[in-house]
DNA sequence: TTGAGACATAAGTTTTTGATATTTTGATTG
DNA sequence: CAATCAAAATATCAAAAACTTATGTCTCAA
């Protein structure tokens, strides 16, 4: 048996077409440029010696042979996708997936989400949290937020916004006026430190505070160390001793009313920016969450 | 709608592997070579994650996960290649089209296909006779037998035969020894010659034989002028003159019995070469076919 | 009449594909 | 049991296909 086909990227990008009735989203369905899908579909045309499609300015229709060709082939489509669903899984335009810090999700992204589905009901985003960066070329994820340095001009990454870290203790239910409070007064306290995964970036540090603040005593004061900040944020809650946390985190809901702030500098911290993996840059969904996200 | 899919190209592969249970078969029926299938069903393999055959040197097996794609992509490709059947034609690994003149159809072809057809039982063989050049580009032909100048050495044309011109006359019914006859005692007959249709190439002509003959009186002779060999055939059958008929032809069952030679020199002809289409090269029949031509 | 949206066309670049040559693997044979 | 043979894998490189950017055309709507 053999089978006398056409090229099978010009069905495919016959095939889309024709079911989106639109050159441009067929386009965005196969993530290329409306360019490549014409290309493709006027050799299909030129191979097989009629006409596909009806051009008419605005928008196209299929030609009465395009529609006699058009079922089978959808159904080849169909069947092929059917023989690899399990296997290589399904996308769906409508979910959005991001990699992203645990930190960044809860504090930053969560409380904005109910926002984000007001703005775009039919969206469903899926929440990939992990601390490593997470390899952007494969199809798993539409995009990454990153937290590190600024990145280079050109790099077509977005930065969200940079963070700072606030120095933080427990309010004293005694005293719940939203005053700060002094350093100095907490000598029962210890300071608490966070180790970052990526040791690649400097995490804030008290020994770094009280350098850029001038102040005395660092020395005097206990001392706790976490691997997370889940340990820390309890030890805080617990009113065990000062964190310097990041301003995102001191201003969520969680926090904001919990914490008083200690006198003196926040520390500058890295910032966030936006990655789009290249497999997803076109997706139209995807520009619009970034757009909002920036926004 | 969206589906997720691996190239279709390497799909196209596997299943024709898959299939054949051959990774050289397959390439034979794709009309590529076995490396790129291997190349294709590889990549298809990294891309899934997952193995689809069991490689044992010499012959190939699905694994139980190859298993379990290939129903639904065999029948995908079924689907496809129905849809595109009626406007795209089928092609027959087991029918060989060949194009060329009617004349080495009919004379030297036809003869020799009893020959053929007891070597290659299997086979049907589809003669397409045209005076023309036909296009071998398309996929309507697998090969040419044309005739012309010998071919430069690197055309990868096989040269079967050089053809010569023979003048002719039918035997007299009188005198039906098998003897020549001279052109002097045939003052009352006429010279017939053929113009042909590709101007580009030089008809043998009575005039050129006179010339290279050395012999006299050719503008004694009454002449007669044809521009098919059909009716040329007929006014020699019915003897009216004298042709410069080819070998092939004068030793076809057809006239061998029926000509006399003139005595005199044969003109040189121009050679039959075998040109084979680009598509049709890999093609296995059609190499049996053309070994079998030049024999 | 002008501007925006959707598609076509042209030219250049990148990616993919496939060919040649060579090596590896396992079956077959003397 | 080595020698041989066929099928497939691999590496390298060239050719072809696909895609992108830039530009042009056409239609519809304001």
């Amino acid at each position: 048996m053999t089978r006398r086909l056409p090229p099978l990227n010009a069905i495919r990008a016959f095939e889309a077409a024709a079911r989106l009735l639109s050159i441009s989203n067929a386009a965005e369905e196969l993530s290329v440029t409306p360019t490549a899908i014409s290309h493709q579909i006027k050799q299909l045309e030129d191979l097989l010696g009629i006409k596909l499609f009806e051009r008419s300015g605005r928008n196209i229709t299929l030609t009465r042979q395009g529609e006699r060709i058009f079922p089978g082939v959808t159904q080849g489509m169909d069947s092929l996708a059917g023989a690899f669903e399990e296997t290589y899984g399904k996308v769906d335009l409508n979910t959005i997936t991001i990699s992203t810090t645990r930190e960044f999700a809860r504090y930053w992204l969560q409380p904005r989400l109910g926002d984000f589905y007001e703005q775009f009901p039919s969206l469903v985003l899926n929440v990939f949290t992990s601390e490593s960066c997470v390899d952007l070329s494969g199809r798993e994820v539409d995009l990454a937020v990153r937290y590190g340095p600024v990145p280079a001009e050109d790099s077509g990454d977005v930065v969200l916004f940079q963070e700072h870290y606030i120095p933080v203790i427990r309010k004293s239910p005694v005293d719940s006026k939203d005053k700060t409070v002094d350093i100095a007064d907490l000598e029962t306290k210890r300071l608490i430190d966070v180790r970052w995964e990526n040791a690649t970036l400097a995490a804030p540090s008290w020994k770094t505070w009280f350098e850029q603040s001038g102040k005395e005593g660092f020395h005097h004061f206990k001392r706790m160390n976490f691997d997370s900040y889940h340990l820390a944020f309890d030890a805080l809650k617990r009113g065990y001793g000062a964190a310097l946390l990041s301003q995102t985190i001191v201003n969520s809901d969680e926090f904001s009313s919990e914490l008083v702030r200690i006198e003196g500098p926040q520390l500058s911290g890295y910032s966030y920016r936006v990655v789009v993996a290249p497999a997803s840059q076109r997706k139209k969904n995807v520009r619009l969450f970034v757009d909002w996200l920036s926004g």
